[in-house]
DNA sequence: TTACAATTGTTGTATATACAAATGTAGTAA
DNA sequence: TTACTACATTTGTATATACAACAATTGTAA
């Protein structure tokens, strides 16, 4: 639906509806995710951490490391790591070298639910891109990157 | 920046990207809005429900109105008027017709709030939109639109 | 060594959100 | 009337988030 139709206003300029427009469409596309996560009881934010932590490949990650990559800043990595270590989907150990730091890393069964995810997640991702054309979807990256510059 | 730098990976598929960029961009922009709506201690689903009383141009507005048209779908829209309510920027009153319903509008101190917002708001979709042309922008609202459906 | 600043994470507090259950009101059929 | 169903909103509960204050550790300079 267009965008204006979906929020019952008319006459918006069109920078307006850009911005509504993609904080619109990112929601939608929240909610299909959350849906796909809800029955394995892991909030998005939970499945960001994880795959973050796969991306590692072995190595460990601190909490730092962990905020920046994050695709939502967000101030308290800390009690969402908990909820993870909480279901044994990682593990957080103080870091030798520096006591400051600590090392999270997946666990087995992290990996294991991140397994049963990604066709899922991947499912979800192509029957939203399917909607537009391969070169379209280029093209919307890529003016995408810009308007974040 | 680009998608795949912000987020440190490499090799992901373009449907994957796309998902993850509309979602990053939407965050981008969603706290430009908080950052100015900051200052006058309103949030931006305060904001939104505000700028949709104004909408109703004078008819008062209920509750599951308002819901239909957020921006973001919420559970809590009782709460969240509660606030505005709080802060005397809406009134609620009891539907005579049917006394299920709460009639919702926005006061004169809402209205003065929004009309000094509004140029700050204007500026802030502007300098985002202004990064592409206008052509583009357009192109962009048809996409998401589509991606949508 | 001590003092102090910077780094890294954690905790407290207030608010926001999702979801389900509960409340109160209206309409309708026996 | 009573019972039942649908509707509109509120409340309870758990989790998520933003932001500031706090605590522990490290590095550095006097």
């Amino acid at each position: 639906m267009k965008i204006e139709e979906l929020l019952k206003t008319n006459e918006m300029p069109e920078a307006k509806k850009l911005v509504l427009n993609i904080i619109v469409t990112a929601n939608y596309l929240s909610e299909g995710l959350a849906e796909i996560l809800k029955p394995f009881e892991i909030s998005s934010q939970q499945f960001n951490v994880l795959r973050i932590l796969r991306g590692q490949q072995g190595k460990p990650a601190n909490l730092s490391t962990i905020q920046e990559r994050m695709v939502s800043k967000m101030s308290n990595t800390t009690r969402l790591v908990d909820k993870l270590v909480d279901k044994n989907l990682c593990a957080r150990i103080v870091c030798p070298s520096n006591r400051r730091k600590i090392e999270i890393r997946i666990t087995e069964l992290g990996l294991k639910l991140l397994e049963k995810l990604d066709p899922l997640i991947k499912d979800h991702e192509e029957s939203i891109a399917k909607k537009i054309n391969q070169k379209e979807i280029l093209s919307l990256n890529t003016k995408l990157n810009e308007l974040r510059s």
